[in-house]
Order: structure tokens, then sequence, then C-alpha cells
DNA sequence: CGAAGCCTTGATGCGCCTCAACGTACGTGG
DNA sequence: CCACGTACGTTGAGGCGCATCAAGGCTTCG
């Protein structure tokens, strides 16, 4: 394991604004580790042994229901927690996390959440709201699920991860890691073959271009004309 | 407004192991109001001018989207806190709070909040607990959706309205409070026609009693067996 | 170069929404 | 206290969105 120098945290938000030397001491209790794409991290029920949070690359956070069906509850970005059942008082994680990339994250042991959050309070007020904002948008997905059809919740997920992950190229913005049809289906409650006949359509229409596990959004525009119109109009 | 007696909040779970000094320092600040069955204590998107303390009677927390529909997210009970907008560092609250009877809460303005937080720990981490809590309700309710059918997710609410807030009479386990098909619906995503037509069928089973706006379960194995089973079997 | 993983596209069916109409309980005011 | 209006509930008929079933094509990688 390499040296950690405390500039890799420096400007994460949830160590913002603490104390160089503080830096130090904190990363002097993580454990930094490889993850190569596909790996799990951790497992839905294990004994939440350590947080994390993730210095580069993407994370799937994947919940299981009991007979076997798993859904994408949401993808971590570099610079994010993950892992964190200790803000929940949870004492085992309540879902998979999956390296979407390969992805570089630190560690530290579970134990030392309250030390942190302790000794750090802006720490302590990053992270609840960070899990405010998770449950905001925990619940517009429910209502999302609810009350819009499929092809709206499509273009809200893709339009979402390419506004926020998404990098600019000569064709538009591209989402920037690895994502099949699966994937987009089980973040929206439908079918791959659903998302498969929905990219298609999009693609003759302008809106998006695709090829395995690679989407590119060509008219971000005409995207959000179809995620926020309903039925009727 | 009346006095109000350290006893009203010493046993609740938010305020459990404050010295009694410091209740009644803190009942000083709160100012305790009737809701009477159907009143809007506050709406969506309207700043968070206070935080409330259900002591009697049942709320119900709907979220509007911009077209109109409309989802229950929660029902809270007596002893439990609502409209904690500041827990969750939102200046507005997220939803609507409607008294699904005649109810009595406390409130304190959304200023004391860091006030409370910082001068009581245990409050602090039994409100983060909560807010821990409804986000894993709402991930689970989001994974309902996304992979359960109607029956399973209408037998699922009924199922949880039954064990959290009902009460036994001759005929079995009665809601206790007012709920109408509507009502259902709009916690499970589905229509008041298909509530109705289930609830019909139910009661020609025996498994449910139901007349305008109350609902007995009379056999809630039958019920729990409607709720775990899906599709296919 | 073969096998596994991912994607596409058709055909079919059904769960549930939608539209429609009517019945029934409640509470409010004359 | 009854009459009426309103809110709530029931039940049928019809159709559509999307899951499901099925089969084959295309990448990618060992």
């Amino acid at each position: 394991m390499s040296l950690l120098d405390a500039s890799l945290i420096a400007d994460v938000p949830p160590f913002r604004g603490i104390e160089r030397q503080n830096l130090v001491e904190l990363l002097s209790k993580a454990r930094s580790e490889r993850y190569e794409m596909g790996r799990t991290i951790f497992r839905q029920g294990e004994e939440a042994h350590s947080f994390f949070l993730l210095l580069d690359g993407h994370i799937r956070v994947v919940r299981v229901t009991p007979d076997g069906d798993q859904m994408i509850a949401r993808y971590i970005s570099s610079g994010e927690l993950f892992g964190i059942a200790q803000a929940l008082s949870l004492d085992s994680y309540p879902a998979n996390a999956v390296a979407a990339v390969d992805c570089i994250a630190l560690s530290w042991p579970g134990s030392y959440w309250q030390t942190i959050t302790d000794r750090y309070p802006t720490f302590a007020t990053n992270t609840y709201k960070t899990v405010g904002a998770r449950l905001q948008e925990a619940q517009n997905k429910m209502v999302e699920m609810a009350t819009e059809r499929v092809e709206q919740r499509v273009a809200k997920a893709i339009s979402k991860l390419a506004n926020q992950t998404g990098q600019k190229t000569d064709d538009g913005i591209l989402i920037s890691f690895p994502i099949s049809r699966q994937d987009i289906s089980e973040m929206t409650g439908t079918t791959l073959h659903t998302v498969s006949r929905l990219l298609s359509a999009w693609e003759n229409k302008g809106i998006v271009k695709s090829s395995r596990k690679k989407i590119t959004v060509t008219d971000s525009h005409q995207l959000a004309v179809l995620a926020s119109r309903d039925l009727h109009n």
C-alpha cells in the first residue's frame, strides 16, 4: 500500500473544512484498495465492517429481494462516501456494492465512525446532509415509479446519468462508464427488452447513439422533453 | 393554550433519556395546537418555519408532482416527529402534511432545531436514526414498486397498517383511522378502482371486512401470503 | 476460433388503467 | 328531521402498455 497524501481527500466534500494535520491523522487510519471492474466490494446483509470513500471510478449500489430480483439504487461517483451503514444506525449493509469500472477506494473500520463524527462536526453535518439528500432522492423515485410510464422513467434515468457523470464528445454527452440495457432496466423497473426497444427508437429519431454498454446522448433537449411528458400531451 | 407537562414527552422516543428539567425547558419553547380532520398542517414547498411532534392522532404525508398526481409517502403516528425539514438540511417542506383524524401536535420554531441538536446529543442521535430508517423504508418501497404486482403491494400496505396502527376488535384487526380506497391507491401506485376490486375479492374470501373508510383484517395470515407471493406460485 | 455475454426484434397475452354508470353513506342546512 | 348534495364505493366493458416467450445476430476476450 502506497503512502496516502492529505491532498487526496482535502478537496472531497465530506472532509472539506478539516485542517490538514487532521486529514493526515484520518488517512493514517484508512486503507486504500483497488477493485477491478465487476468485483463486489460488500454484500447486502453482511456485517458492516467498514465504510468507504470512492477516490476513482464508479460504484453500482444494488438492492436484492428475497426472490432474486434486483434493483440499482444509485451509482456512486468519485468523491462520495458509500457503505456508510453507521450513518443509518445499521450493523449490516443494506445493499451490494459492485465496481462498475476499475475503482480505487479508501476504507475505514466501522468502529472508527463514532470517533470521526464526534471529533469532526463538519464531517457529521456533511454526511447527514448526504443521507437527507438520498432520502429525498429515494422518495422522488418512489413517486416516479408510481406515476410515470416506462418511457419517461428511462428518459429521466439516462438524462440524469448524462448530466451527472457524462463527458462531452464530438457526438454529444457520453455516459462515462459501461452500462448495459439490463442495468438501465434495473434502475427503472422494466425489462432489458423494453429498454432496447426504446433506445433503438430514440436512435432513429437522433436523440441518442448507443452500442454495447455505451450510451451517448446526442439531443439532450429532446430527451428532456420525453422525460417530462406524460401520457396525454 | 394550556400548560404543558413534562410527562407529555418524557416517554416519547426522540426525547427519551433527557432529564425532566430539560424537558420543561424544551416544552416552554413549544406550542400546542389542535388540527381537525382534513386540515393541512403544512404544504410542500412552503418555508419550513416549524417542526412538529404528534401527540395524538394520525398524519398523512403526501408528495405532490408538478402535474398534480400525488402519493402518500407515509402515515405518522403519535409519538413521532414530522416536518423535520431541518434534519434533512432543507429549508422548505418536501411534502404536505394532512390530519387523517383530529390531531394534537406540538411545534417548535425551525430556528430552534440547531439549539436542540447541539444541546441534546441523544435527541440528535435519535432523529438521525429515524431519518436512516425512513431512507431504508423508501428504498424498500422503491424496489417493491419495481418488482411486485399491484395485489402484492396492496396486501403489504394494508398488512403494515394493520400491524402498526391496528386495534383488535371482535372481527379482527381494524385500521385505527379512516382510510379510503383512494388513499390506499395513492400509497401503492394504483387506482381506487383496482383497490376496490381487490378488497371485494378479499372480502369474499374472508380475508378482510371493509366499509366506507374502514378496513378490518380478519385473516392476517392469508393476507401475509398474498403479500409475499409473486406471480408464479 | 469458439464461447459467453450483450443486443435486437418479432409475436403473443394479460394485468391493470381508463371510461362509464350507478349505488350508497354521510352530514348539512332548511 | 328529512331532503338533498357530495363524497365514497362498486362493478362492467374495452383497450393498451409492457412483460413474456422465442429466436437469432453481433462483440469481445481468452
